[in-house]
DNA sequence: TCCCCTTGTTCTCATTTTGTTCTTATTTTG
DNA sequence: CAAAATAAGAACAAAATGAGAACAAGGGGA
């Protein structure tokens, strides 16, 4: 493979950086007005040098086919991330259930942040009030604080994992469940350890109708 | 499986993120008009292509057909895209708030299913007690009919659209809102058309502060 | 029933777009 | 200065596209 020219380098740099600026496949043309070049010729022999150097799909379907670059040349942007881990399940009251083989779940920016998180799934009816159900999956952002009125995870007497509402006062922390039928527990900062603080939920509704 | 044409893509793209609104799947004609294009002919070719590289469902029965896009369509092919479009909001008593630029949320696989899907914002309360708030975000699967008991997005009278259980018997649909200060509606099958099935619900509990 | 309208379907024809090639002038580089 | 690189622009063929006519099947209404 030759060594590219300047231009040449120039030209590819463009199509990496702004290929998903244009209605895809661009066309010569197209290109050559974002280029500011006049000749479609002309652009169409460097196009043609950086196929010969495997940088840019051949023009297959020979009409109509517009610039595409090849698999070796798209960058880190193309990779899409791989989402967040699916760690286990929690239920009030016992320790979080981890899965052996952690798989990981698309998650939409909006229900995440830019710190550590990780789903888990919730076992039970303690935060039903706050429109959490059974079976629903929590994005838990990781931190070991949180505010008051935070839902958090938190871990007591290093042995029982919950999601509650948490209230701290010097010397003491509440943590409530969204359930009339259940009572508010307090317990002493010592017993308990913070795990993370959701920060998105998530339901499927479609195990109710199967096909 | 040849590759799409530029214009196939578009049209493609066209379809994939303006298909809640249309009536039913849309006609060849309807599309024409929503396209710009003047000739029906024309389209149906473009069409085929789609057909053929599996990206939407055949003509089934020659008439009542429609245009339906198939599960593949929302694949992380789209080349380009991937996640499903976020389309706009959906409010009780109104017509669904369209955005003018479709963006795309990755949403994780079991919140979707193989079928055509897509994403709403919820505004109001009328589904509180499904556990459904207000600005929380619906997967919706786009489906022409439901079953009872599901929670459905409804077009009423043409003009308003909502986001409802449904409950059908012959000759009248009712619409139950999950909400004890709220009433049902009764309708009859002919006022009422279902656009799509919930199948999804997400939900973000970051300070409440857009981007 | 008949009539009319809509739907998908098929074809033809003209126009536009796109890749491709070549010649020529200009700029860059060693 | 000479060679290479680059750009402009003309010209061309094939592909893509759009318009429009025409047709058959079905639905709905009078």
């Amino acid at each position: 493979m030759t060594r590219l020219t300047r231009r040449q380098r120039e030209i590819f740099n463009f199509l990496r950086d702004n290929h998903h600026s244009f209605t895809r496949p661009p066309s010569l043309d197209e290109l050559c007005r974002a280029l500011g070049m006049a000749s479609r010729g002309s652009l169409y022999r460097q196009i043609m040098a950086l196929i010969a150097a495997g940088l840019v799909e051949p023009f297959t379907c020979h009409k109509h086919g517009g610039i595409r670059l090849t698999g070796q040349a798209q960058g880190p942007d193309a990779i899409g991330e791989q989402g967040l881990p699916f760690i286990g399940k929690i239920a009030a009251g016992k320790p979080i259930e981890a899965l052996e083989n952690v798989n990981y779940m698309a998650v939409p920016d909006v229900l995440k942040t830019d710190k550590s998180c990780y789903v888990l799934q919730v076992k039970g009816d303690s935060m039903i009030e706050a429109g959490i159900f059974d079976g629903d999956w929590v994005v838990i952002e990781q931190r070991d604080y949180a505010s008051n009125g935070e839902i958090v995870v938190a871990l007591i007497e290093n042995s029982e994992a919950t999601l509650k509402y948490i209230e701290q006062t010097p010397g003491q922390i509440l943590l409530l469940p969204a359930n009339a039928g259940m009572t508010a527990l307090s317990y002493c900062p010592e017993q308990v350890e913070i795990q993370g603080v959701l920060v998105g939920q998530m339901r499927s509704y479609r195990s109710h109708h199967p096909l």
